[in-house]
DNA sequence: CTGAAAGCGCTTACAG
DNA sequence: CTGAAAGCGCTTACAG
């Protein structure tokens, strides 16, 4: 029942546990002999070693640690089986954990993770946080760190992430050429850096293409969860304080298709009456009617790379290389369906 | 740079290791003076004890593995968010893993948690897993082990359910009781337990109301994975074959939602021509034109009771306390919407 | 009240 | 080719 030991091995065959340690690891310096013989015993009593000794002697735990907003959500679900899939590759263990957008519990996590001694972490940061001791704290202590999505630019680290200033202009671009002259845009959180840049790649489209920009057209989610109840609640004082406006973008699907619905029973028809953009292409979005336009964000990939870019650190790391923060961007794709069509 | 030790504490304060060590988990054997000593030097070094050290000591590593089909599902990830926040309450941290649906993965990866010393397991089966040998071998070695959703009855260890033959007797009866005369399954994958379970109560709810059950009006998946794009050619398939079919009982939603998307392109209207039910109250399904009535399965609460039950029985176990599987089974909802209207 | 000692299970530099 | 010894960082029974 008690697990097995490299002392119980060495007992029953009479050597030293050294000799079994180093028999187990195919050590050039032991007779072939002993290996088998070690090697036969230890299949059948089925051993498995110890990972907190190994952990302890080697001081690394192959095991890294994810923070993450929320974990019921489409974009970062993938990500999380892009991480876990790429993780299990190398031999590596991945500890979730969820900051529920709250700067308190992420700071928390963080030391968490800290002292149990994880190889690196993987974060995408809380809505809220705004003081980043926590994450220089990883920094300083040389302990790799990789930011995705949700990321601060202060911090010292790796980062993989979309260019959403572009991708905002690219969906607002195709409002206008479909046609649209006042647009609205529903750009969730005040504070989080993308919401920022998805906006100013709107209000740069609008200018670029000779389109006054109106901050009464721009929508800010109050409460910190951007969600299907919001798109609705906005859509509705948006068509009643502003009705002439013909398309919206809105930073996320989820948003967007609350926006989609309440249209919908309002009678406003989607695309002729207004057309509607969302972001980050959630499965839900072709299956809802009608079909949403949106910006492929690439999930999985996200979490592939997060991954390989902190396995390469830890890599690095232990061999005393040196290495410097990357910045990773991924490409977005603009992803046309019947909300915008002309 | 370097992590402090207690070494470090006890040579500059003067004093052993000892002392520090249990100074600072508060022994009453230590003199106030010390105490406060170590303390204050403890906080200023920002020591963190060593998880690999203690974990080695106690044997015990405040870790629990998880082993889940697939994370980029709707009911999982709220699964997961579940227990990961329990977890966190008792200071116990997750490690995720998704078995693909593939039985070689999920037998690996329970090898992989079993030699990472995690202090428990939950786990929901993989849909071809039908050898239990890496289970059984869990619950001999006296690990606790809680399944959820997707178990083996055969396995002795707790389990967190619902009771699918009901909820699905009640999701048939629905329909019947709508009006509909004659009633197509899709039952998805041949093997879980839950889908045998589903496909019962369906039968059982024709034959209470006096339909006759016909085989051919019962549609298995083929490939593992049970999708939207599945629902979509089930449904073609069983309008071509079955013109007479007047409702759908779908064992998930993302398939109904498949079944509902075909329905709208074939001009073939829902609910007025053909009614459809699906089962487990996706977000999604509230958004989908026409809303998708289904069975609301608790996946939040789920997560929450089956690390508790797991905590419990790590508890007991460390108490040597004895104690005996349980199987938990929660309430499910029939939630009535726009598809199955009479 | 304090500390020396043993030990958790492993790895590895060193001696023989 | 083999083994004794030291050590990773901690905890705890025991002696003083």
């Amino acid at each position: 029942m008690k697990p097995v030991t490299l002392k119980q091995i060495a007992g029953q065959l009479n050597i030293s546990v050294s000799t079994v340690s180093k028999a187990l690891k195919n050590y050039p310096d032991v007779s072939k002999e002993t290996k088998l013989k070690v090697k036969e015993l230890a299949k059948v009593l089925n051993y498995q070693p110890n990972a907190f000794a190994v952990n302890l002697r080697r001081k690394e735990s192959r095991t890294i640690g994810l923070i993450i907003p929320e974990i019921v959500h489409h974009f970062f679900s993938t990500i999380i089986k892009g991480i876990v899939n790429q993780a299990e590759k190398e031999g590596y263990l991945v500890i979730i954990l969820q900051s529920n957008e709250s700067y308190e519990l992420e700071k928390k996590q963080i030391n968490l993770l800290l002292n149990q001694h994880v190889d690196g972490i993987i974060i995408s940061l809380a809505n809220n946080s705004t003081n980043f001791d926590h994450l220089n704290q990883v920094v300083l202590s040389k302990k790799p760190l990789v930011m995705f999505d949700k990321i601060a630019k202060l911090v010292n680290c790796s980062k993989v992430i979309i260019n959403d200033r572009k991708a905002a202009y690219t969906a607002t671009q195709h409002l206008i050429d479909a046609g649209c002259k006042r647009i609205a845009h529903f750009r969730g959180s005040l504070l989080p850096l993308n919401s920022i840049d998805r906006f100013l790649g709107y209000r740069k489209a609008l200018l670029d293409n000779g389109l006054p920009y109106d901050p009464a057209l721009v929508y800010i989610s109050e409460c910190d969860d951007t969600s299907f109840e919001e798109g609705k609640m906005n859509t509705r004082k948006l068509l009643e304080d502003h009705d002439d406006v013909d398309g919206i973008f809105i930073s996320t699907d989820l948003v967007a298709i609350g926006a989609l619905t309440e249209c919908n029973k309002l009678g406003v028809k989607v695309p002729d009456d207004i057309k509607i953009i969302g972001f980050s292409n959630w499965f839900m979005s072709k299956v809802v009617s009608p079909a949403l336009s949106t910006i492929d964000q690439p999930g999985y990939l996200m979490g592939e790379m997060a991954f390989k870019q902190l396995y390469k650190e830890i890599t690095m790391q232990k061999n005393k290389e040196s290495y410097y923060p990357e910045i990773i961007e991924l490409e977005t794709k603009l992803i046309v369906r019947e909300s915008t069509a002309s």
